[in-house]
RNA sequence: GCCAGGGUAGCUCAGUGGUAGCAGCGAUCCUCUCAUAAGGGAUAGGCCGAGAGUUCGAUCCUCUCCCCUGGCACCA
């Protein structure tokens, strides 16, 4: 037995989730369903970033104690995969006691491979993004991208440093051998552009007064507090065991997959394996990218009110409708638009009229007859290959092709008109189409992929209530 | 500003050096009746962003321009 290990990343938990995490939460799924179904050991993890700065501001702001705040939002993402049935077998919140001293333990392997040093750092810094830049990365009135026309500070503050710029070659050989993939081509491309670049070392520490005091502590210096994504990567690690159960962290590390939302992709594609490197560890093999979903064409964002709840949705079409939605409608690596009207009529079209309609007249057309259940045991070699290259929306075009071809096949066959070995022949082939469209299905559409293949493989056959009922409005 | 990728039917997109696509959704029409008034079929007359060039010939090659999107160190 194979074991399959998969990471979605750890939102931060600033504020409730939005459809942009139920997107990675139910890709992240599927793949884990596939590899469970497929006979692997698997483990889905997933988590919370805790330690970074910008949650003690939202804290703040909102008059609550950090760990309460944290503790408040963190539950609010468990509860979304819970409503989404995205199964984790883990949820590493970044403030547990056990991550920090893995993430210790984790800091420890670098600097004994002299790879953490300290230095006096100057340079300005934004007080919107709490970090520093260099005058190259500014726009032309010297501001940071991110917040134009605030003015930036002169700070100096001594920090310690990682050599990321020693592991700049190894890792593009790594990326552009293809021994650490990553999908899709165009993250990789913009990966291996800024690796040919002038890669410097990168500041993994502030003050614990910059950080608020909140944070994993720098081991063998209380005035240090780790950059938060120095921590935050680790919690792959954490999770599964690393500096706390070493058995149960060899038999998962190293992660066969991470999917991370685009903009996170350096993080995870240059810092994360140097870190590893560094720390003489096995790096992960593969990094899916996915993108980011607009909200009737435009950006989500908190000051257009156009952020949309997931749970909202949820509960006005039903799990398996959003699932189907963000599947299939939003473009796996790319970007992909979503507007409440849209989910209703791929509601109407995909699921009731073609999916559901299809159930239900067959089940019909076999009443009465005694149908030999065939045993589906694997996925479709199309299904699987998709899966595999992070195609899951060509997965589903490929399963709802089929779909078309049984409604078709039913009304060219006329196949309620049939009688006999005929009938009864056409009527096993039918089904025995239906049942391997439910196999393939189970991974996105578990609850529906559940139903058809109760249905028809009952002993007798009957028509039962529509899988996606019309939706009266 | 710099870098990358795009601008093709109402929408989402595929595609090729030689009259643009059996594409999906929506729309319109026709049709079966097993089915959730679902299914199936047909149609939709789009200057393939603008201009110039290369070529016998370009939507697809080159150049310029316009527009959009993404990346530019803490955003799923």
């Amino acid at each position: 037995m194979t074991k399959f290990y998969i990471t979605a990343a750890i939102p931060y938990v600033n504020a409730k989730p939005h459809i942009g995490h139920a997107l990675e939460f139910v890709q992240g799924d599927v793949i884990a369903r596939y590899h469970r179904l497929a006979g692997d050991e698997t483990m889905y993890l997933t988590g919370s970033d805790e330690n970074a700065l910008k949650n003690v501001q939202a804290a703040e702001k909102a008059g609550q104690e950090v760990r309460a705040f944290c503790t408040l939002h963190a539950d609010e993402f468990v509860e979304l995969a819970e409503k989404l049935s995205v199964q984790f077998d883990v949820f590493q919140r970044s403030s547990s006691e056990k991550h920090h001293v893995s993430s210790q333990e984790l800091w420890k392997l670098c600097a004994k491979n002299g790879d953490i040093y300290k230095k006096t750092y100057e340079g300005l810094y934004c007080v919107g993004c709490e970090a520093f830049y260099t005058p190259d990365e500014l726009n032309k009135n010297g501001e940071c991208f991110e917040h134009p026309g605030k003015k930036l500070e002169k700070v100096g503050e001594e920090n310690y440093f990682f050599k990321l710029s020693s592991y700049k070659e190894k890792i593009l050989q790594l990326i552009e051998s293809g021994e650490l993939e990553i999908i899709p081509e165009k993250q990789k491309n913009e990966v291996v552009r800024f690796l040919q670049g002038d890669v410097r070392d990168i500041s993994i520490s502030r003050s614990k007064e910059r950080a608020h005091n909140w944070g994993v502590e720098v081991p063998g210096d209380s005035t240090q507090m780790m950059y938060v994504w120095f921590d935050a990567l680790n919690v792959y690690q954490s999770g599964v065991g690393f500096g706390i159960d070493e058995q149960k962290y060899k038999k998962w590390w190293p992660a066969d997959v991470h999917l991370i939302g685009k903009g996170i992709i350096r993080f995870h594609a240059v810092y994360w394996p140097a870190m590893l490197l560094s720390a003489k560890l096995p790096l992960p093999k593969r990094i899916y990218s996915h993108g980011y979903i607009t909200v009737n064409g435009q950006k989500m964002s908190k000051t257009l009110g156009n952020v949309i709840d997931p749970i909202e949705i949820i509960e006005k079409y039903g799990v398996e409708p959003v699932r189907y939605y963000v599947l299939r409608e939003i473009p796996t690596t790319e970007d992909g638009d979503i507007s409440i009207d849209r989910v209703g009529e791929m509601y109407s079209s995909a699921l009731a009229n073609e999916l559901g309609n299809l159930v239900s007249r067959l089940a019909k057309l076999c009443e009465g007859s005694s149908i030999a259940a065939t045993n589906v045991k694997t996925f479709s070699p199309a299904v699987s290959q998709a899966i595999n290259r992070f195609a899951l929306r060509g997965a589903l075009d490929d399963i709802w092709n089929r779909i078309s071809a049984l409604n078709k096949r039913i009304s060219d066959e006329k196949v309620w008109e049939k009688k006999g070995d005929d009938r009864l022949k056409t009527l096993n082939e039918l089904v025995a189409g239906v049942i391997a469209v439910g196999y393939d299905l189970q991974p996105f559409l578990p609850e529906t992929a559940k139903r058809m293949l109760s249905i028809f493989t009952e002993k007798t056959i009957t028509q039962p209530a529509p899988l996606f009922p019309r939706l009266s409005a």
